[in-house]
DNA sequence: TCCGTATATTACCCATGGGTAATAAATAGT
DNA sequence: ACTATTTATTACCCATGGGTAATATACGGA
Protein backbone atom coordinates (compact mmCIF):
# COMPACT_ATOMS: atom_id res chain seq x y z
CA UNK A 1 0.00 0.00 0.00
CA UNK A 2 1.65 3.06 1.27
CA UNK A 3 4.90 3.36 -0.76
CA UNK A 4 7.29 5.60 1.33
CA UNK A 5 10.16 7.29 -0.55
CA UNK A 6 13.54 8.64 0.67
CA UNK A 7 13.97 12.28 0.65
CA UNK A 8 16.65 14.69 -0.49
CA UNK A 9 18.90 16.68 1.36
CA UNK A 10 21.93 18.52 1.50
CA UNK A 11 24.02 20.28 4.12
CA UNK A 12 24.10 23.74 5.84
CA UNK A 13 25.94 25.68 8.73
CA UNK A 14 21.98 26.55 10.14
CA UNK A 15 20.39 23.45 10.53
CA UNK A 16 19.35 21.02 8.11
CA UNK A 17 18.83 17.20 8.47
CA UNK A 18 19.06 13.75 7.20
CA UNK A 19 21.94 11.34 7.22
CA UNK A 20 21.83 8.62 4.99
CA UNK A 21 23.77 6.01 6.41
CA UNK A 22 23.72 3.32 4.11
CA UNK A 23 21.18 1.19 5.75
CA UNK A 24 22.80 -1.30 8.03
CA UNK A 25 21.76 -4.97 7.21
CA UNK A 26 19.11 -7.19 8.04
CA UNK A 27 19.88 -10.67 9.77
CA UNK A 28 16.45 -11.87 9.28
CA UNK A 29 16.73 -13.61 5.94
CA UNK A 30 13.39 -13.69 3.82
CA UNK A 31 10.99 -15.52 5.22
CA UNK A 32 12.96 -18.62 5.57
CA UNK A 33 15.67 -20.20 7.70
CA UNK A 34 15.73 -17.92 11.34
CA UNK A 35 16.78 -18.32 14.78
CA UNK A 36 20.16 -16.26 15.84
CA UNK A 37 20.55 -14.97 18.59
CA UNK A 38 17.94 -12.65 20.86
CA UNK A 39 20.07 -9.66 20.80
CA UNK A 40 22.02 -9.80 17.54
CA UNK A 41 18.07 -9.38 16.30
CA UNK A 42 17.21 -7.12 18.91
CA UNK A 43 20.36 -5.01 18.05
CA UNK A 44 19.88 -5.08 14.40
CA UNK A 45 16.48 -3.37 15.11
CA UNK A 46 17.90 -0.58 16.83
CA UNK A 47 20.77 -0.28 14.01
CA UNK A 48 17.82 0.23 11.37
CA UNK A 49 15.60 2.20 13.73
CA UNK A 50 18.46 4.98 14.66
CA UNK A 51 19.09 4.91 10.92
CA UNK A 52 15.80 5.93 9.76
CA UNK A 53 14.95 8.08 12.49
CA UNK A 54 17.80 9.95 11.73
CA UNK A 55 16.58 9.47 8.17
CA UNK A 56 13.39 10.45 8.09
CA UNK A 57 12.58 11.92 11.74
CA UNK A 58 10.99 9.95 14.38
CA UNK A 59 7.03 11.29 13.77
CA UNK A 60 7.41 10.36 10.18
CA UNK A 61 9.46 7.12 10.39
CA UNK A 62 7.27 4.60 10.84
CA UNK A 63 7.30 0.82 12.78
CA UNK A 64 6.16 -0.42 9.32
CA UNK A 65 9.28 1.27 7.79
CA UNK A 66 11.51 -0.63 10.16
CA UNK A 67 10.14 -3.65 10.10
CA UNK A 68 10.07 -3.75 6.03
CA UNK A 69 13.52 -3.34 5.80
CA UNK A 70 14.54 -5.80 8.40
CA UNK A 71 12.55 -8.35 6.10
CA UNK A 72 10.21 -8.33 8.93
CA UNK A 73 6.55 -7.15 10.00
CA UNK A 74 6.00 -4.84 12.54
CA UNK A 75 4.18 -7.27 15.09
CA UNK A 76 7.42 -8.86 15.42
CA UNK A 77 9.17 -5.85 16.50
CA UNK A 78 7.49 -6.51 19.71
CA UNK A 79 8.78 -9.64 20.76
CA UNK A 80 11.73 -7.36 21.67
CA UNK A 81 10.52 -3.67 22.91
CA UNK A 82 7.55 -2.60 24.21
CA UNK A 83 6.85 0.35 21.58
CA UNK A 84 7.92 2.90 19.18
CA UNK A 85 9.19 5.09 22.07
CA UNK A 86 11.01 2.39 24.08
CA UNK A 87 12.76 1.78 20.77
CA UNK A 88 14.12 5.56 20.30
CA UNK A 89 15.07 5.51 24.12
CA UNK A 90 16.88 2.42 23.24
CA UNK A 91 18.70 3.87 20.44
CA UNK A 92 19.48 7.15 23.12
CA UNK A 93 20.81 4.77 25.57
CA UNK A 94 23.54 2.82 23.36
CA UNK A 95 24.54 6.45 22.26
CA UNK A 96 24.67 7.29 25.84
CA UNK A 97 27.05 4.73 26.86
CA UNK A 98 29.60 5.91 24.24
CA UNK A 99 29.40 8.99 25.59
CA UNK A 100 29.87 7.18 29.07
CA UNK A 101 33.07 5.43 27.36
CA UNK A 102 34.20 8.38 26.32
CA UNK A 103 34.34 10.21 29.53
CA UNK A 104 36.01 7.39 31.13
CA UNK A 105 38.68 6.58 28.41
CA UNK A 106 39.10 10.64 28.90
CA UNK A 107 39.47 10.31 32.69
CA UNK A 108 41.85 7.08 33.11
CA UNK A 109 44.22 9.05 30.98
CA UNK A 110 46.18 11.42 32.97
CA UNK A 111 47.00 14.80 31.53
CA UNK A 112 46.26 18.88 32.36
CA UNK A 113 42.67 19.52 32.06
CA UNK A 114 43.73 21.23 28.31
CA UNK A 115 44.60 17.50 27.82
CA UNK A 116 41.58 16.18 29.24
CA UNK A 117 38.97 18.96 27.37
CA UNK A 118 40.98 17.81 24.23
CA UNK A 119 40.37 14.46 24.54
CA UNK A 120 37.27 14.48 25.44
CA UNK A 121 36.69 16.56 23.09
CA UNK A 122 38.04 14.49 20.16
CA UNK A 123 36.01 11.68 21.08
CA UNK A 124 33.06 12.99 21.27
CA UNK A 125 33.19 14.97 17.96
CA UNK A 126 33.87 11.69 16.74
CA UNK A 127 31.00 10.12 18.04
CA UNK A 128 28.87 12.95 16.81
CA UNK A 129 30.01 11.69 13.33
CA UNK A 130 27.45 8.62 14.12
CA UNK A 131 24.56 7.39 13.78
CA UNK A 132 24.14 6.39 17.81
CA UNK A 133 25.88 9.52 18.56
CA UNK A 134 23.78 11.80 16.46
CA UNK A 135 20.37 10.12 18.26
CA UNK A 136 21.81 11.88 21.32
CA UNK A 137 21.36 15.77 20.00
CA UNK A 138 18.61 14.89 17.48
CA UNK A 139 16.23 12.72 18.97
CA UNK A 140 13.38 14.86 21.49
CA UNK A 141 13.61 13.77 24.64
CA UNK A 142 9.26 14.71 24.51
CA UNK A 143 9.09 11.78 22.11
CA UNK A 144 9.76 9.60 25.61
CA UNK A 145 8.11 8.34 28.50
CA UNK A 146 8.46 10.44 31.84
CA UNK A 147 10.47 7.94 33.27
CA UNK A 148 12.90 7.89 30.33
CA UNK A 149 12.68 11.10 30.08
CA UNK A 150 14.11 11.43 33.82
CA UNK A 151 16.88 9.46 32.92
CA UNK A 152 18.21 11.00 30.50
CA UNK A 153 17.77 14.75 31.72
CA UNK A 154 20.56 13.18 34.96
CA UNK A 155 22.47 11.95 31.67
CA UNK A 156 23.07 15.27 30.11
CA UNK A 157 23.72 16.88 33.25
CA UNK A 158 26.39 13.91 33.66
CA UNK A 159 27.65 14.75 29.98
CA UNK A 160 27.90 18.59 30.91
CA UNK A 161 29.35 17.75 34.20
CA UNK A 162 32.04 16.44 32.71
CA UNK A 163 32.83 19.22 30.13
CA UNK A 164 32.99 21.69 32.80
CA UNK A 165 34.97 20.02 35.43
CA UNK A 166 38.16 19.63 33.03
CA UNK A 167 37.63 23.33 32.27
CA UNK A 168 37.43 24.19 35.62
CA UNK A 169 40.74 22.09 36.56
CA UNK A 170 42.85 23.64 33.70
CA UNK A 171 41.78 26.90 35.05
CA UNK A 172 42.74 25.28 38.74
CA UNK A 173 46.35 24.20 36.80
CA UNK A 174 46.81 26.85 34.53
CA UNK A 175 46.09 25.45 31.14
CA UNK A 176 43.36 27.32 30.45
CA UNK A 177 42.49 30.77 30.53
CA UNK A 178 39.77 31.92 33.55
CA UNK A 179 36.48 31.89 32.02
CA UNK A 180 33.28 30.88 33.17
CA UNK A 181 33.29 27.57 32.90
CA UNK A 182 29.43 26.92 32.31
CA UNK A 183 29.28 29.17 29.14
CA UNK A 184 32.23 27.99 27.71
CA UNK A 185 30.77 24.44 28.34
CA UNK A 186 28.08 25.39 26.20
CA UNK A 187 29.97 27.08 23.75
CA UNK A 188 32.07 24.27 23.07
CA UNK A 189 29.44 20.94 23.29
CA UNK A 190 27.19 23.57 21.20
CA UNK A 191 29.55 23.26 18.29
CA UNK A 192 30.11 19.88 18.67
CA UNK A 193 26.19 18.87 19.44
CA UNK A 194 25.99 20.59 16.06
CA UNK A 195 28.08 18.17 14.35
CA UNK A 196 25.29 15.76 14.40
CA UNK A 197 23.14 17.96 12.45
CA UNK A 198 25.34 18.84 9.48
CA UNK A 199 27.74 15.49 9.33
CA UNK A 200 27.12 13.25 6.57
CA UNK A 201 29.53 10.07 6.41
CA UNK A 202 30.26 10.83 2.02
CA UNK A 203 31.16 14.19 2.47
CA UNK A 204 34.71 15.89 2.17
CA UNK A 205 36.54 14.60 5.14
CA UNK A 206 36.11 11.61 7.43
CA UNK A 207 34.55 11.65 10.84
CA UNK A 208 37.97 11.61 12.57
CA UNK A 209 39.39 14.58 10.39
CA UNK A 210 36.42 16.72 11.47
CA UNK A 211 36.66 15.62 15.22
CA UNK A 212 40.95 16.61 15.45
CA UNK A 213 40.14 19.65 13.72
CA UNK A 214 37.29 20.74 15.83
CA UNK A 215 39.20 19.69 19.24
CA UNK A 216 41.93 21.91 18.26
CA UNK A 217 40.08 24.69 17.13
CA UNK A 218 37.27 25.06 19.74
CA UNK A 219 40.24 24.65 22.97
CA UNK A 220 42.57 27.91 20.92
CA UNK A 221 40.49 30.01 22.09
CA UNK A 222 40.99 29.00 25.66
CA UNK A 223 43.83 27.55 26.24
CA UNK A 224 46.95 29.29 27.63
CA UNK A 225 49.36 28.17 25.19
CA UNK A 226 48.67 28.04 21.35
CA UNK A 227 49.22 24.72 19.54
CA UNK A 228 48.86 23.72 16.10
CA UNK A 229 50.03 20.70 15.00
CA UNK A 230 51.23 22.17 11.19
CA UNK A 231 52.76 25.70 11.73
CA UNK A 232 49.77 28.54 11.64
CA UNK A 233 49.07 28.17 7.68
CA UNK A 234 45.82 27.45 6.72
CA UNK A 235 45.13 24.01 7.82
CA UNK A 236 44.86 21.69 4.57
CA UNK A 237 41.22 22.73 3.98
CA UNK A 238 40.19 18.41 3.76
CA UNK A 239 41.91 15.82 4.64
CA UNK A 240 40.60 13.61 2.25
CA UNK A 241 43.09 10.51 2.76
CA UNK A 242 39.66 8.74 4.54
CA UNK A 243 42.21 6.03 5.15
CA UNK A 244 41.60 3.61 7.48
CA UNK A 245 38.87 4.64 9.34
CA UNK A 246 38.56 0.87 11.17
CA UNK A 247 38.06 0.08 15.12
CA UNK A 248 38.92 3.82 16.06
CA UNK A 249 38.09 2.82 19.54
CA UNK A 250 35.80 -0.08 21.14
CA UNK A 251 32.74 0.32 19.62
CA UNK A 252 30.07 -1.06 17.97
CA UNK A 253 31.31 -4.61 18.32
CA UNK A 254 31.98 -5.08 21.98
CA UNK A 255 28.32 -3.67 22.16
CA UNK A 256 27.16 -6.90 21.03
CA UNK A 257 27.70 -8.98 23.92
CA UNK A 258 26.50 -7.72 27.71
CA UNK A 259 23.87 -5.53 27.48
CA UNK A 260 25.06 -4.19 30.28
CA UNK A 261 23.42 -2.11 33.36
CA UNK A 262 20.88 0.47 33.26
CA UNK A 263 16.82 -0.23 32.77
CA UNK A 264 17.35 -3.25 30.13
CA UNK A 265 14.09 -4.28 30.81
CA UNK A 266 13.98 -8.33 29.26
CA UNK A 267 10.25 -8.75 27.94
CA UNK A 268 8.34 -12.06 29.25
CA UNK B 1 -12.08 15.87 25.63
CA UNK B 2 -8.44 15.67 25.40
CA UNK B 3 -6.79 17.89 27.64
CA UNK B 4 -3.21 18.39 26.79
CA UNK B 5 -0.88 19.72 29.41
CA UNK B 6 2.12 21.18 28.95
CA UNK B 7 5.65 19.29 29.84
CA UNK B 8 8.13 20.01 32.25
CA UNK B 9 11.57 20.77 31.36
CA UNK B 10 15.20 22.12 32.11
CA UNK B 11 18.04 22.64 30.22
CA UNK B 12 21.35 21.23 29.00
CA UNK B 13 24.23 21.58 27.32
CA UNK B 14 24.01 17.99 25.40
CA UNK B 15 20.40 18.98 24.06
CA UNK B 16 17.26 19.46 25.81
CA UNK B 17 14.36 21.18 24.51
CA UNK B 18 11.15 23.11 25.46
CA UNK B 19 11.16 27.13 25.86
CA UNK B 20 8.39 28.75 27.45
CA UNK B 21 8.02 32.05 26.58
CA UNK B 22 4.55 33.49 28.08
CA UNK B 23 2.54 32.87 25.31
CA UNK B 24 1.42 36.03 23.60
CA UNK B 25 -1.92 37.36 23.80
CA UNK B 26 -4.97 36.88 21.38
CA UNK B 27 -6.43 39.84 19.38
CA UNK B 28 -9.56 37.68 19.46
CA UNK B 29 -11.76 38.58 22.51
CA UNK B 30 -13.40 35.17 23.84
CA UNK B 31 -16.02 34.99 20.82
CA UNK B 32 -17.40 38.66 20.97
CA UNK B 33 -15.94 41.97 19.38
CA UNK B 34 -14.41 41.23 16.31
CA UNK B 35 -12.86 42.37 12.90
CA UNK B 36 -9.23 44.05 13.55
CA UNK B 37 -6.88 44.16 10.97
CA UNK B 38 -6.27 41.11 9.18
CA UNK B 39 -2.47 41.20 9.20
CA UNK B 40 -2.60 41.79 12.74
CA UNK B 41 -4.34 38.28 13.03
CA UNK B 42 -2.63 36.37 10.75
CA UNK B 43 0.57 37.78 13.10
CA UNK B 44 -0.76 36.66 15.90
CA UNK B 45 -1.64 33.19 14.68
CA UNK B 46 1.99 32.88 13.71
CA UNK B 47 3.19 34.25 17.39
CA UNK B 48 1.01 31.71 19.04
CA UNK B 49 1.99 28.76 16.63
CA UNK B 50 5.83 29.62 16.87
CA UNK B 51 5.84 29.28 20.62
CA UNK B 52 3.65 26.34 20.82
CA UNK B 53 6.11 24.29 18.31
CA UNK B 54 8.70 25.60 20.20
CA UNK B 55 7.09 23.97 23.57
CA UNK B 56 5.52 20.54 22.59
CA UNK B 57 7.33 20.47 18.75
CA UNK B 58 5.90 20.85 15.70
CA UNK B 59 4.15 17.13 15.53
CA UNK B 60 2.65 17.25 18.93
CA UNK B 61 1.35 20.40 18.56
CA UNK B 62 -1.97 20.45 17.09
CA UNK B 63 -3.96 23.19 15.22
CA UNK B 64 -6.78 22.63 17.57
CA UNK B 65 -4.59 23.68 20.69
CA UNK B 66 -2.86 26.64 18.35
CA UNK B 67 -6.71 27.76 17.80
CA UNK B 68 -7.45 27.04 21.04
CA UNK B 69 -5.31 29.38 23.18
CA UNK B 70 -6.22 32.23 20.67
CA UNK B 71 -9.98 32.14 21.84
CA UNK B 72 -11.12 30.45 18.08
CA UNK B 73 -11.66 27.02 16.76
CA UNK B 74 -9.34 25.29 13.92
CA UNK B 75 -11.34 26.04 10.66
CA UNK B 76 -10.95 29.60 11.39
CA UNK B 77 -7.32 29.17 11.17
CA UNK B 78 -7.60 28.08 7.41
CA UNK B 79 -8.95 31.59 6.51
CA UNK B 80 -5.24 32.85 7.02
CA UNK B 81 -3.07 29.63 5.93
CA UNK B 82 -3.40 26.70 3.72
CA UNK B 83 -2.65 24.05 5.99
CA UNK B 84 -0.12 23.21 9.27
CA UNK B 85 3.23 23.12 7.06
CA UNK B 86 2.20 26.55 5.43
CA UNK B 87 2.15 28.26 9.06
CA UNK B 88 5.58 26.43 10.17
CA UNK B 89 6.91 27.56 6.92
CA UNK B 90 5.71 31.46 7.81
CA UNK B 91 7.13 30.94 11.39
CA UNK B 92 10.58 30.18 9.92
CA UNK B 93 10.29 32.93 6.83
CA UNK B 94 9.45 35.78 9.67
CA UNK B 95 12.85 34.26 11.39
CA UNK B 96 14.51 34.38 8.04
CA UNK B 97 13.54 37.96 7.48
CA UNK B 98 15.09 38.89 11.18
CA UNK B 99 18.32 37.37 10.49
CA UNK B 100 18.31 39.37 6.72
CA UNK B 101 18.00 41.92 8.91
CA UNK B 102 21.13 40.83 10.97
CA UNK B 103 23.42 40.52 8.06
CA UNK B 104 21.85 43.36 6.49
CA UNK B 105 23.31 45.84 9.19
CA UNK B 106 26.24 43.63 9.14
CA UNK B 107 27.32 44.58 5.99
CA UNK B 108 26.14 48.22 6.24
CA UNK B 109 28.30 48.94 9.25
CA UNK B 110 32.34 49.16 8.32
CA UNK B 111 34.98 47.86 9.79
CA UNK B 112 37.43 44.62 9.63
CA UNK B 113 36.67 41.24 8.59
CA UNK B 114 36.94 40.46 12.25
CA UNK B 115 34.83 43.60 13.18
CA UNK B 116 32.08 42.47 10.67
CA UNK B 117 32.03 38.48 12.03
CA UNK B 118 31.51 40.02 15.98
CA UNK B 119 29.06 42.07 14.82
CA UNK B 120 26.71 39.51 12.92
CA UNK B 121 27.66 36.80 15.68
CA UNK B 122 26.22 39.31 18.82
CA UNK B 123 23.20 40.26 16.27
CA UNK B 124 22.74 36.05 15.38
CA UNK B 125 23.23 35.09 18.83
CA UNK B 126 20.61 37.22 20.81
CA UNK B 127 17.92 36.61 17.97
CA UNK B 128 18.80 32.57 18.73
CA UNK B 129 17.20 33.94 22.45
CA UNK B 130 14.61 34.76 20.38
CA UNK B 131 10.98 32.54 19.29
CA UNK B 132 10.96 32.88 15.64
CA UNK B 133 15.02 32.99 15.68
CA UNK B 134 14.63 29.16 17.35
CA UNK B 135 12.59 28.35 15.00
CA UNK B 136 15.54 28.71 12.63
CA UNK B 137 17.24 25.61 14.24
CA UNK B 138 14.58 24.01 15.83
CA UNK B 139 12.42 23.54 12.89
CA UNK B 140 12.76 20.26 11.01
CA UNK B 141 13.12 21.03 6.92
CA UNK B 142 11.70 17.97 6.53
CA UNK B 143 8.23 18.57 7.14
CA UNK B 144 8.07 21.36 4.84
CA UNK B 145 6.53 20.69 1.21
CA UNK B 146 8.99 20.68 -1.76
CA UNK B 147 9.22 24.05 -2.33
CA UNK B 148 9.36 25.57 0.78
CA UNK B 149 12.03 22.92 1.40
CA UNK B 150 13.90 24.31 -1.54
CA UNK B 151 13.51 27.92 0.16
CA UNK B 152 14.53 27.06 2.98
CA UNK B 153 18.07 25.62 1.66
CA UNK B 154 18.93 28.62 -0.24
CA UNK B 155 17.96 30.80 2.63
CA UNK B 156 20.80 28.53 4.68
CA UNK B 157 23.49 28.75 2.42
CA UNK B 158 22.94 32.61 2.28
CA UNK B 159 23.25 32.67 5.96
CA UNK B 160 26.39 30.28 5.61
CA UNK B 161 28.30 32.28 3.03
CA UNK B 162 27.68 35.44 5.09
CA UNK B 163 29.86 33.84 7.87
CA UNK B 164 32.38 32.62 5.49
CA UNK B 165 32.86 35.74 3.96
CA UNK B 166 33.27 37.79 6.42
CA UNK B 167 35.54 35.00 8.03
CA UNK B 168 37.64 35.22 4.80
CA UNK B 169 37.41 38.93 4.65
CA UNK B 170 39.49 38.94 8.02
CA UNK B 171 41.84 36.54 7.23
CA UNK B 172 42.47 38.78 4.08
CA UNK B 173 43.00 42.04 6.01
CA UNK B 174 44.89 40.69 8.97
CA UNK B 175 42.43 40.77 11.83
CA UNK B 176 41.63 36.72 11.92
CA UNK B 177 44.12 33.72 11.86
CA UNK B 178 44.51 31.71 8.83
CA UNK B 179 42.23 29.34 8.98
CA UNK B 180 39.67 26.92 7.09
CA UNK B 181 35.90 29.33 6.34
CA UNK B 182 34.13 26.43 6.00
CA UNK B 183 34.80 24.62 8.96
CA UNK B 184 35.46 27.87 11.47
CA UNK B 185 32.02 29.11 10.25
CA UNK B 186 30.43 25.54 10.99
CA UNK B 187 32.27 25.72 14.43
CA UNK B 188 30.60 29.28 15.39
CA UNK B 189 27.46 28.66 13.73
CA UNK B 190 26.97 25.56 15.49
CA UNK B 191 27.38 27.34 19.11
CA UNK B 192 24.64 30.18 18.21
CA UNK B 193 22.40 27.68 16.96
CA UNK B 194 22.85 25.83 19.74
CA UNK B 195 21.85 28.57 21.99
CA UNK B 196 18.31 28.55 20.29
CA UNK B 197 18.17 24.73 21.79
CA UNK B 198 19.25 25.50 25.34
CA UNK B 199 18.07 29.34 26.27
CA UNK B 200 14.99 30.09 28.21
CA UNK B 201 14.10 33.60 29.02
CA UNK B 202 14.03 32.84 32.68
CA UNK B 203 17.09 31.84 33.42
CA UNK B 204 20.10 33.48 34.79
CA UNK B 205 21.21 35.69 32.09
CA UNK B 206 19.52 37.75 29.62
CA UNK B 207 19.36 37.07 25.70
CA UNK B 208 21.61 40.27 25.42
CA UNK B 209 24.29 38.96 27.97
CA UNK B 210 24.23 35.70 26.34
CA UNK B 211 25.05 36.81 22.72
CA UNK B 212 27.57 39.20 23.88
CA UNK B 213 29.76 36.42 25.93
CA UNK B 214 29.63 34.18 22.86
CA UNK B 215 30.13 37.08 20.22
CA UNK B 216 33.73 37.52 22.78
CA UNK B 217 34.37 34.15 23.15
CA UNK B 218 33.86 32.64 19.89
CA UNK B 219 36.12 35.02 18.25
CA UNK B 220 39.01 34.55 20.88
CA UNK B 221 40.15 31.72 19.17
CA UNK B 222 40.25 33.00 15.47
CA UNK B 223 41.29 36.83 16.32
CA UNK B 224 44.63 38.09 15.40
CA UNK B 225 44.58 40.40 18.64
CA UNK B 226 42.98 39.31 22.02
CA UNK B 227 40.13 41.72 22.95
CA UNK B 228 38.43 41.50 26.35
CA UNK B 229 36.38 44.35 27.94
CA UNK B 230 37.12 43.66 31.67
CA UNK B 231 40.72 42.50 31.63
CA UNK B 232 41.48 39.15 32.03
CA UNK B 233 39.42 37.87 35.35
CA UNK B 234 36.93 35.44 35.24
CA UNK B 235 34.17 37.52 33.81
CA UNK B 236 31.19 37.67 36.19
CA UNK B 237 29.73 34.24 36.03
CA UNK B 238 26.26 36.45 35.48
CA UNK B 239 24.30 39.80 34.66
CA UNK B 240 22.10 39.62 36.60
CA UNK B 241 21.05 42.73 36.13
CA UNK B 242 18.09 41.92 33.45
CA UNK B 243 17.81 45.66 33.11
CA UNK B 244 15.56 46.93 30.61
CA UNK B 245 15.80 44.31 27.54
CA UNK B 246 13.03 46.84 26.12
CA UNK B 247 13.86 47.12 21.66
CA UNK B 248 16.89 46.08 21.55
CA UNK B 249 17.12 46.76 17.91
CA UNK B 250 14.40 46.62 14.94
CA UNK B 251 12.18 44.20 15.90
CA UNK B 252 8.64 42.66 16.34
CA UNK B 253 7.09 46.30 16.31
CA UNK B 254 8.32 46.97 12.84
CA UNK B 255 7.44 43.59 11.54
CA UNK B 256 3.69 44.30 11.69
CA UNK B 257 3.95 46.70 8.92
CA UNK B 258 4.86 46.06 5.55
CA UNK B 259 4.73 42.07 5.02
CA UNK B 260 7.40 42.85 3.04
CA UNK B 261 8.34 40.37 -0.56
CA UNK B 262 8.95 36.75 -0.51
CA UNK B 263 5.85 34.31 -1.49
CA UNK B 264 3.58 35.80 0.59
CA UNK B 265 0.56 34.05 -0.78
CA UNK B 266 -2.92 36.36 -0.50
CA UNK B 267 -5.83 33.91 0.61
CA UNK B 268 -8.52 33.77 -2.24
C1' DT C 1 -32.61 48.18 7.18
C1' DC C 2 -31.04 45.08 4.10
C1' DC C 3 -27.32 42.86 1.56
C1' DG C 4 -22.71 41.15 0.45
C1' DT C 5 -18.45 39.81 2.05
C1' DA C 6 -15.33 38.27 5.36
C1' DT C 7 -14.85 35.48 9.05
C1' DA C 8 -16.36 32.56 12.33
C1' DT C 9 -18.78 28.08 13.92
C1' DT C 10 -20.47 23.15 14.23
C1' DA C 11 -20.29 18.77 12.44
C1' DC C 12 -18.15 15.79 9.92
C1' DC C 13 -14.64 12.85 6.90
C1' DC C 14 -10.80 9.81 6.66
C1' DA C 15 -5.87 8.66 6.17
C1' DT C 16 -2.33 7.39 9.13
C1' DG C 17 -0.02 4.53 12.09
C1' DG C 18 0.68 2.64 16.82
C1' DG C 19 -0.77 -1.21 19.07
C1' DT C 20 -3.27 -5.96 19.90
C1' DA C 21 -5.51 -10.68 19.27
C1' DA C 22 -5.53 -14.91 17.26
C1' DT C 23 -2.94 -18.01 14.81
C1' DA C 24 0.82 -20.27 12.21
C1' DA C 25 5.58 -21.67 11.48
C1' DA C 26 10.12 -22.83 13.09
C1' DT C 27 13.33 -24.70 16.56
C1' DA C 28 15.12 -27.21 20.79
C1' DG C 29 14.74 -30.63 23.92
C1' DT C 30 13.52 -35.26 25.15
C1' DA D 1 8.44 -37.81 16.15
C1' DC D 2 5.89 -35.22 19.60
C1' DT D 3 5.52 -31.19 22.37
C1' DA D 4 6.60 -26.77 24.46
C1' DT D 5 8.37 -22.44 23.53
C1' DT D 6 9.70 -18.82 20.89
C1' DT D 7 8.97 -15.96 17.21
C1' DA D 8 6.85 -14.94 13.37
C1' DT D 9 2.36 -13.84 10.54
C1' DT D 10 -2.35 -12.04 9.10
C1' DA D 11 -6.11 -9.40 10.25
C1' DC D 12 -7.91 -6.21 12.86
C1' DC D 13 -8.98 -2.09 16.26
C1' DC D 14 -9.16 2.72 17.14
C1' DA D 15 -7.36 7.19 18.79
C1' DT D 16 -5.50 11.11 16.77
C1' DG D 17 -5.56 15.08 14.20
C1' DG D 18 -5.32 17.46 9.62
C1' DG D 19 -8.51 19.03 6.55
C1' DT D 20 -13.39 20.14 4.47
C1' DA D 21 -18.50 21.22 3.88
C1' DA D 22 -22.30 23.50 5.24
C1' DT D 23 -23.91 27.05 7.93
C1' DA D 24 -24.17 30.99 11.16
C1' DT D 25 -22.67 35.54 12.76
C1' DA D 26 -20.71 40.13 12.48
C1' DC D 27 -19.58 44.10 10.14
C1' DG D 28 -19.32 47.85 6.36
C1' DG D 29 -21.72 50.21 3.04
C1' DA D 30 -25.77 51.72 0.28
Amino acid sequence: MGNIRTIPSQCGTVSDMDARSPSPPSPWLPFASRRRARDEKREAVLRMAVALFLEQGYHRATLNEVARRLNITKPALYNYFRGKDEILFECWAIGNELVDDCIAETSSGGGSGLDKLRKLLLLYAELMTEDYGKSLVRFDIRDLSEDNRKIVRTAKRRIDRAFRDYIAQGIADGTIKPCDPKLAAFAIAGSLNWIGHWFQPDGAMTGKAVAEEFAIRLTEGIATTSKRKKADKPPGTSKPSREDRGEHHARTAPRAAGQSKRTRHRLR
